[in-house]
RNA sequence: GGAGAGAUGGCAGAGCGGUCGAAUGCGGCGGUCUUGAAAACCGUUGACUGUUACAGGUCCGGGGGUUCGAAUCCCUCUCUCUCCGCCA
């Protein structure tokens, strides 16, 4: 959530932020900041009050004990005033207090002054391109064709089993996954963070805090017998560690990764270019996140841009980064980096991950702070994750640039692995 | 799933319905002593809100109630622990 003092301190700066995303109801933030006034000056009277009601209190109690117990019963009868006015004001600060949180998470984050103008994906800006796209053999296929063709992977098999976009992986289509885990969870370790197994469904608090809820509702597999939601990416449990925490700014910054299968109903998706491996509803991810000073977190960013870079080299995959512009940027994040590889079997760019500074977004609303050495004041800490990697379309792009008349080659950094090198 | 016990500050652990935001110990921070460190001793040390700064207000698992007044009493929910049952 946007911190409140800000909206109260900047409403028109704020306005004209939220337009570089275009978000359409900029009115609320008009409205959160009068409800705010209006909860402060009710909060103010009802302080007053209980100020008051608890000198009396304490009063009566020195009565009592002296003995004085009418003179105590004379004070008893003034304190029925303050408690009807107390239970007036209570309600009512209730009241704005829901109204004034209903609209917060409303608000999305606001960009970064940095993030390229623009409303739809074609206008996010490319800041670099790498590797060279390769020039397949005559017979070179997709790579739901690839994986038919090698038995690697079956969705039709999944579809008995469960459901649309749900595949089967299977021989060394399976080994090719299981080595892809490993590798992007021991190239994490030795970058520097700490591998967590986190639970794969979490609660409601949790989902609320990382901004899964309300703005994703929809979105995520969810048990009605327990209340839990099925993960959409491991940031959700990761993230939540440090919910209600407040750290030493000497442990800054932390670095974890996690692997964790991901779940998404991606409803309202049907359609073009969800074939083969595109868009399914479950899939494997090892995740980076970080919780950095505020100070560093854009620093940070780049840093991890960097890392999710030496990834895709060791892969051999031609890849561009993107500056994500206003309009294609997720609710929470300030400034995104998409990463696609390029699928030379498909003709196209596929996003393989995504990474982002969330700034206080998310730990004003995780209460994730961090105490300040000069001022021994706790501020909000910066929150940060990218994908490194999600696995489908990697391994899609694998298939599909790797592929030879000999067959598929894997990458070298792959091959102790997967213990074979060619498909 | 059944039976019992419990939930208090970073941790451990007190707490009669009335200066209890909370004893005490450990830990942390600052200091004395020391060449330095340890030990010892002295001081300090929760969060949120609010104010220019004070003051004030809220928080003892969550929610509700009794009372002039609740960490303390009542109801309820959640969670944890122990024992039994079931089980990968």
């Amino acid at each position: 959530m946007i911190e409140i003092a800000y909206l109260r301190a900047q409403p028109e700066e704020i306005k004209e932020r939220l337009k570089v995303k275009h978000f359409k109801d900029i009115h609320l933030v008009d409205e959160i900041v009068f409800i705010d006034a209006e909860r402060r000056s009710i909060q103010k009277k009802l302080d007053d009050i209980l100020a008051k009601s608890n000198e009396l209190s304490a009063r009566i109690g020195i009565l009592y004990k002296d003995g004085k117990k009418e003179e105590a019963d004379v004070l008893k009868k003034e304190t029925t005033s303050y408690k009807e006015e107390t239970t007036l004001l209570k309600s009512q600060l209730e009241t704005l207090e829901k109204d004034q949180e209903k609209i917060a998470v409303q608000l999305p984050n606001l960009p970064h002054s940095s993030v390229p103008l623009g409303k739809t994906p074609e206008e996010n800006v490319v800041s670099k391109e790498f590797g060279v796209i390769p020039t397949l053999y005559a017979g070179a296929k997709p790579h739901w064709e690839l994986a038919i063709e090698k038995e690697l992977f079956d969705l039709e098999l999944g579809v008995k089993i469960t459901g649309a976009g749900f595949p089967v992986y299977k021989g060394k289509g399976a080994r090719l996954q299981r080595a892809l885990i490993n590798f992007f969870l021991d190239e994490a370790a030795n970058a520097g963070f700490t591998e967590y197994v986190p639970p794969f469904m979490v609660n409601e608090d949790s989902a609320y805090a990382t901004g899964q809820l309300p703005d994703k509702e929809g979105q995520m597999y969810f048990m009605p017998e327990d209340q839990f939601y099925m993960i959409p990416t491991a940031e959700v449990p990761v993230t939540n560690i440090y919910r209600d925490v407040i750290v030493k700014e000497a442990d800054l910054p932390i670095q974890m990764t996690a692997y964790s299968p991901c779940f998404r109903r991606e409803a309202g998706s049907y359609g073009k270019d969800v074939r083969g491996l595109n868009r399914v509803h479950q899939f494997e991810k090892i995740e980076i996140v970080c919780i950095e000073h505020p100070d560093k977190s854009y620093e940070r960013l780049e840093k991890m841009c960097a890392y999710v870079e030496t990834l895709l080299q060791k892969l051999e995959l031609p890849y561009r980064i993107l500056k994500l512009c206003g309009g294609d940027m997720s609710f929470a994040s300030a400034l995104t980096y998409d990463f696609e590889v390029y699928s030379t079997a498909q003709q196209r760019w596929l996003e393989v991950s995504s990474v982002s500074n969330f700034e206080t977004y998310q730990s004003n609303r995780l209460k994730l702070r961090f105490k300040d050495e000069q001022t021994g004041k706790t501020r909000l800490a910066h929150t940060l994750n990218g994908s490194a990697l999600a696995l489908p379309r990697i391994y899609a792009s694998i298939l599909e640039n790797h592929q030879s008349e000999e067959g598929i080659n894997i990458p070298k950094a792959l091959q102790v692995y997967t213990s074979f090198n060619i498909i």
